[in-house]
DNA sequence: CGGGGAAACTTGCATATGCAAGGGATGGCC
DNA sequence: GGCCATCCCTTGCATATGCAAGTTTCCCCG
């Protein structure tokens, strides 16, 4: 049997991005599906959740919160921005765009909630909430202390 | 203070699909950079290794296992198709295709093995490989009986 | 055999994602 | 006051992702 084959995800070596990627496009599509009503995608109405949870929010912070690089935030923003779920203004710091949720934005955030539930409800019946969320403190602790020590 | 606000993610109450996609990505990048050597994307190395795991494989087999669209694997495939790293036949049904490795195929995957085992490592840092194993072992599990009781 | 429906894949459109490179604004240093 | 390094964001390119709709091929049933 050649070397390689050793790798082949027989038996308990799983690739960990195999396994992350699996469960992030099955539990998007449950939130897409749940979302639908209110005509948000998953990846959107996290982003909006990000911002009310930040706003006022300029474009760095945002993406240091959700790791997210500086250029799909640029764009994501912007489609928010198109759909009035946002505003986006220059900052003191011209440099600086300043997001924040629009009214139409915060009601359409509280009308996705009850939706999000059960999407919640559904994505746990497929994997304990608490592990994953045990998986984003765990990522996100970390993170903040390389940033720390990069500095 | 207004309802929705109680939907901010302080305290216990985190979205699921927020947390897996934090790690999708934060794990991504660790793969992709170290597989960059290999001029491989991680993406590109978990088909591989799908492929590797089930050739000569046709299309919906391999969306089934990946959980993957076939819009998706069409364009993903053909990716792969064209950095000859696969090779893509009409099968006896001429509606199906059926996927193989090519030998260079073979080569960059047995090359790719020993950055991945350095981007698991550093994933093991993160989180545990464990609890991600558990996490993909139960999704497969659940849609492996709803497609059951939908057939 | 000859339709018609079903199966397997592809194409059109839209979003998300990120690297490399670019453009404008700031501010510190002379 | 002017210059340049730096910061913040955007644009160009490429990949991944999936829904809706289209195309080709197959097969069953009459």
């Amino acid at each position: 049997m050649p070397d390689w084959l050793a790798y082949v995800p027989r038996g308990r070596r799983e690739c960990a991005y195999a396994n992350v990627r699996l469960a992030s496009r099955v539990i998007g599509t449950i939130y897409d599906d749940a979302l639908k009503p209110v005509g948000l995608r998953a990846a959107q109405l996290a982003l909006l959740w990000a911002i009310v949870a930040m706003e006022p929010v300029d474009m760095t912070s945002l993406g240091r919160e959700t790791a997210t690089d500086q250029t799909t935030l640029s764009r994501t923003v912007e489609n928010l921005r198109r759909a009035k779920l946002v505003s986006v203004q220059a900052g003191e710091d011209r440099r600086v765009k300043v997001i924040r949720l629009t009214a139409s934005g915060r009601l359409r955030f509280a009308a996705a909630m009850p939706y999000w539930e059960r999407a919640q409800a559904e994505a746990a019946k497929l994997l304990s909430l608490e592990a994953l969320q045990g998986m984003g403190r765990s990522i996100r602790r970390a993170r903040r202390s390389t940033a720390t020590e990069a500095a």
